[in-house]
DNA sequence: CTTGACCCTGTAACTGGCTACAGGCGCTAC
DNA sequence: GTAGCGCCTGTAGCCAGTTACAGGGTCAAG
């Protein structure tokens, strides 16, 4: 058992950190063009060659991609974290992407109260002629409720 | 100012309508190819020739692109519409893309909140090693808040 | 008669994030 | 040795919704 004979710890091809992480290989490989893994070791055969750290890697990408940052945005907050930058840098890109979340949110939200609106004004009886939210999407809306759409 | 002199009402070139409407040319073409316009008369030199019912089909295309309708979900719509269908197929359509648009909120009010309470964790100083979000990232967010991330 | 704005078709590029081949080797078990 | 999985590269396709050419013809003004 010395640190001679066991050189590779304990090294897994792409299959075995693809069932670890739940991330399919194809979309490792791809990330590795991408740039968001450093390409891995290789075996004589030209496998590729992970450590137990590209799967925590995998779920750092996973997590990030939860939150709503782009493959783009946690290339950076990987590359933040690896060379250990200001942690006001990676404040700054999530705060960033908080004010993207949120103008989205006002977005939705904006468009479930018009949509809402409309279906509450049809009661789904009669025709499309004199369906409010036909007239809604024909007219602009300047039915009981005036409000834009 | 007899009918049979002034047949044409007041066509209106591609350009014309584009103005009129917002829309750019390009796209305006784009939805003749998918079905959401049906292909204008055409002039001797085989120019677009739109009557303005036109630009308000546009605008029909606007309003529910903007309430979260696809192309698609749009040209159902038109066809809902020209048929006269019963309006309750117009009903069930908006209410299901209202149950998508709040699906899709309830996913971004999640972001929001897992990421707001990350930044409101960092104070920006020190390095990312040390950084809570970077650490939420890396191992789950097992920190002051061990909520899944 | 020429300029320049407008229109035509058809096809390709773009965005982001994968996913799917095709064609070919390597590894392991029986 | 041979089956059958796993891995390799490289390229192409997919989704939606445009957008951008290239290479032409048309039309109105000066």
């Amino acid at each position: 058992m010395s640190a001679r004979t066991e050189m590779a710890i304990t090294m897994q091809t792409i299959g075995r950190i693809a069932r670890a992480s739940g991330v399919a290989i194809e979309t490792i490989r791809y990330y590795e063009r991408e740039g968001l893994l450093q390409p891995p070791e290789r075996s004589a055969s030209g496998y590729r060659l992970y450590t137990p750290e590209a799967v925590e890697r995998l779920r750092f990408i996973q997590r990030a991609k939860r939150l709503g940052f782009s493959l783009q945005e946690i290339g950076t907050l990987l590359d933040l974290s690896d060379q250990d930058a200001p942690s006001a840098e990676v404040r700054a890109l999530a705060s960033d992407k908080l004010a993207v979340i949120e103008a989205r949110l006002r977005d939705l939200q904006g468009m479930r109260e018009a949509l809402s609106a409309l279906v509450a004004r049809c009661d789904g009886r009669g025709d499309a002629a004199h369906c409010p939210i036909i007239g809604a999407l024909s007219d602009g809306g300047e039915a009981d409720d005036p409000r834009a759409v």
